[in-house]
DNA sequence: ATAGAAATATGATATATGTCATGTTTATAA
DNA sequence: TTATAAACATGACATATATCATATTTCTAT
């Protein structure tokens, strides 16, 4: 099993912090996980013994809304933290975590990393920021989902996924989703979504062949009322 | 002026985890202000120098969408903090504050704060927790714009606030928003939020008098679909 | 106290989106 | 490979909500 220390992924969270020491000691402790794609790794409700750190792949966070659907608050990527949040309350979850493609997590149980909590101001500093940071975009989600089209949503979405997860070689978006997942990231109806995608196809926006989504033109998309 | 180490409004926020030698520091260099109702108290793209406590008053933190929509993201009330997130970020501020009320507010500048926040783990403990149940208040209002209706948005809307802000003596709810104030919170036009103000009326859930509205029936408002 | 401006109220109509039905294509497992 | 299920696609229609118009009431400043 890897050493925490050497790990390249911690560069991009919060653990790029602590010290080699502090690292030496998580390395010790903590367990890998493999989990496979549509695998459940955490549940809402569930009650969190530590957090994840993800070396490889994506998952999704949903949160079932009374009516039955699910809402999918945010996409998790490799180099990402996943369940920060247990650190500092002793609540539930309130999000579930579902793997969208095959995954490879790190887990580290609580006990020890609130050690460095206590002790590594750099750290909660770091938690800190990055909270501040979702919580920033969790209000431009609430102000988009109250006050644009599910075409303008949609549009966003597109871009969004573009920009912060990348494209393959061949320009196509490298995170795959299903129309019912991009339907549950903007808030309508499955049909709704492949209508739209449909549209943007004609449009020229968009090239969709199945799941591999490309986008054509990206001002277009950017302009789409 | 008052001294922050007797103040009791402390004990609502983060400040409660400073010490008395921090709180007579503090003290020392925080300002007051007066601001009356309507004023804005910073906007969206200003760069805060320091934070607020709301020591009375109530505000609303908004953000204006691209199509010229304003949308209430929070209200912020009588022993909160305003503008935490610029502690952690040299970011201009992403959201306005607007008084509902006439207010009174004290002002800590950043470099004061600060010099708590690197030596004092509960402080910032203390903020992660709050920004960490900030975050999962905005996940449900996400789920909750993305997945249900104008009426269910509204009727969760007059719950929360008669929960979480209290009544008066006569029952009303003691935080007046205009039926504007409604339609930007729950993401909607000014005119539906007043067609189902008044469905609400007449279905016998509330009375309103103007401002002044009051729930009879909270289940049944809780029923609504 | 009065004028003018906001805020509230309500109708008529347009439009975006949801829902249901049905068919086709693509993926998955035996 | 074939059978079966899941995902995708599209039409027809229903419905919630937005928009525009026009009163009416309430607030605000002089």
């Amino acid at each position: 099993m890897g050493k925490c220390e050497q790990c390249i992924i911690k560069q991009f969270n919060s653990l790029k912090t602590l010290t080699n020491e502090e690292l030496v000691r998580i390395s010790s402790c903590k367990t890998s996980r493999t989990v496979k794609k549509g695998e459940i790794i955490f549940e809402e409700g569930d009650v969190l013994k530590g957090i994840y750190c993800v070396r490889d792949g994506i998952c999704k966070l949903t949160k079932l809304s009374s009516n039955g659907k699910d809402q999918i608050i945010k996409l998790v990527v490799k180099g990402e933290l996943l369940g920060q949040r247990s650190l500092v309350s002793d609540e539930s979850v309130n999000l579930s975590a579902i793997a969208l493609n095959d995954m490879e997590l790190c887990f580290i149980p609580k006990a020890e990393i609130m050690i460095d909590l206590q002790k590594n101001t750099n750290f909660t500093f770091d938690l800190l920021r990055e909270m501040a940071l979702d919580l920033k975009e969790a209000d431009d989600i609430i102000v988009n989902m109250a006050q644009k089209s599910v075409r303008q949503r949609l549009a966003e979405t597109l871009i969004y996924i573009n920009d912060s997860f990348g494209t393959k070689s061949d320009g196509t978006l490298s995170v795959l989703l299903s129309r019912e997942d991009f339907a549950n990231i903007i808030g309508t109806a499955t049909e709704s979504t492949i209508r739209v995608i449909s549209q943007f196809k004609k449009e020229g926006l968009i090239t969709a062949i199945g799941k591999q989504i490309k986008i054509i033109d990206i001002e277009g998309l950017k302009r789409v009322e």
